[in-house]
DNA sequence: GCTATAACGTACCGAACGGTACGGTACGGC
DNA sequence: GCCGTACCGTACCGTTCGGTACGTTATAGC
C-alpha cells in the first residue's frame, strides 16, 4: 500500500538532505507540480509565485534556482508514491501470483497517471541538455526503485522453487516489459487513449499471468533466457 | 536540383507532402539533427543557422518558424528510418520466428541510438506543452508504424496456425514490449548503460522467443490473453 | 510596545531568443 | 551587360524570463 512518508525537500543539489519541507514549502511544491501537469515545463518563476501566492525571492531564498526548484517537486512527488511490493513469509505461487499482481497494478496505475506523465516528460527533456539531475531522480525513483522491490521477491522465488531464471535483472527487465508494454512511452508522445484503453487491474493481472508462463517452474517446459550478463 | 516549383517544402503544418527537399535543405535538417543530438531542444535558431551555414532569414523563409523547423526535421529522419518486416509467402513457425528477429532486432538497434533518443526527448518535451505535432509524428513513425508493420504477419501466422490469440492489439502490445523493455524509458532519462548492457542481436532473439512460448500454438498449454479489445 | 525575522508584492535588470529587415553577393536567363 | 532570384551575414526589435533589490506587512519573542 502508500506508504506516504514524508520529506525528503532536497536542498538546491540533491544533498539527499532529511530536512523536513514545512507545510508552506510543499504548498509551493504542489502549485508547481499543476503547472507541470498544465503546461510542461513551459512555466516561468513568476507563474509559479502567482500560483503559490508567494515572491519570487522567498522561492529563490528557498530552492536556489529554477533548478532546484524542480528537483525540490520531482523529488518530493516520488517520495510521495513510493510503495512497497507485499512480502509475505509463506511463498507459494499463488501468493508470488497476487504479491506480483498488485505491484503490476499499483505501477500501472501511476505511470498512467497524469502527474507522473508530467513528471517524466519534464525528466526526458531535462536529461536532453546535460546538466541536470532531474533525469537521475526519476530513473532512481522509477525503474530503478521498482526493480529494487522486485527483484527480491523473484530471488525468494527462486529459492522457493517456483521460479526458474539465470539471471535476475533479466527476469525483471521481461517482468517489466510485459507490464509497462507500450503503455508509458505512449502516454508520454500524448497518445490520449490512455484512460479508455488501458486498465491497470485486468492488464496487471495479464502481464504476471505471462511472466509466470514463461518463468514459472511448474509450468511445463518454460524457456528460460541463457544471459549471463 | 533547383527544381523551380518554388519552395513550400514542408509546409508549416504537417502536409504528409514528401514534397522533395532540396540538397540544401537537407543540409540544414541535418544540421538541426546534430544540434538536437547535442543539446536536446536548447539550441537556437541563431545556432541553426551558423551550424549550417545559412541565414535566419532563410530558415524562416523555408520552415516558417522554429516548429516548422522541428517537424521538417522530425520528419525528414522519421522517414529514412522506416524498414518492413520481411514477409515471406511461405509461413511456418521458422521463418515467423526469423521474420520477428530481424524487426525486433532492428527495433531496438533504432531506439538505443542517439539519433532516436533525441527525436523522442524532443517529441516528449513538445507533447507536453499543448499546440505540437511533435507528439504525434513520432508516435505515427515510432509504436504505430511498428504495429501496422508486425500485425499484418502475426495475423497471417494465426490463419497458419503458427499463433494464437484473441486481439491482435494486445499480442502486438506485448510483442513489444518484450521487445522494448525497459530499454527506451532508460535511455531517455539519461541511463548511460545503453551500449553496453543491450545486445539487440541477443535481445531481440530472446524477445521473440519468450513470445512465441506465449503466443506460439503447438508449445504446450499457452496462455492465451482473453481480451476482447 | 519594540525589535527582529520572514515572507509578500512589485519593480527592475541584463541576457537570450524568436522573428524581421536590410544590404551585399553569386548566378542563371535574356 | 542587365535584371531577377535566391541566398548569406549581420544588425535590429520586442518580448520573455531568470534572477535581484527594495519597500512593506505580519508575526513572534522579550
Amino acid at each position: 500500500m502508500e506508504i506516504a512518508e514524508l520529506q525528503t525537500p532536497a536542498e538546491h543539489g540533491q544533498s539527499e538532505g532529511n530536512e523536513t519541507l514545512t507545510a508552506r514549502q510543499q504548498e509551493v511544491l504542489s502549485a508547481v507540480l499543476d503547472l507541470m501537469v498544465e503546461t510542461g515545463d513551459g512555466f516561468s518563476m513568476n507563474a509559479v509565485a502567482a500560483r503559490a501566492n508567494c515572491s519570487k525571492e522567498t522561492l529563490y531564498k528557498w530552492f536556489g534556482d529554477r533548478e532546484g526548484l524542480l528537483n525540490a517537486t520531482v523529488q518530493w512527488q516520488a517520495a510521495k508514491v513510493r510503495f512497497d511490493a507485499p512480502s509475505q513469509s509463506d511463498l507459494t505461487l499463488e501468493s508470488l501470483q497476487v504479491a506480483l499482481e498488485q505491484f503490476a497494478q499499483n505501477w500501472l496505475a501511476v505511470i498512467s497517471g497524469e502527474i507522473s506523465i508530467a513528471l517524466n516528460r519534464l525528466a526526458v527533456s531535462h536529461a536532453g541538455s546535460n546538466k541536470s539531475e532531474l533525469g537521475k531522480i526519476v530513473l532512481k525513483n522509477g525503474p530503478f526503485a521498482m526493480g529494487a522491490r522486485i527483484k527480491p521477491v523473484l530471488e525468494a522465488a527462486q529459492d522457493a522453487d517456483i521460479l526458474a531464471f539465470d539471471n535476475v535483472d533479466y527476469a525483471f527487465r521481461t517482468f517489466f516489459g510485459l507490464v509497462v508494454r507500450d503503455v508509458q512511452i505512449r502516454s508520454l508522445l500524448g497518445d490520449g487513449v490512455r484512460s479508455e484503453l488501458i486498465n491497470p487491474k485486468r492488464d496487471g493481472a495479464e502481464a504476471v499471468k505471462q511472466f509466470l508462463a514463461l518463468y514459472g517452474k511448474n509450468l511445463g517446459a518454460t524457456k528460460n533466457p541463457k544471459h549471463k550478463t
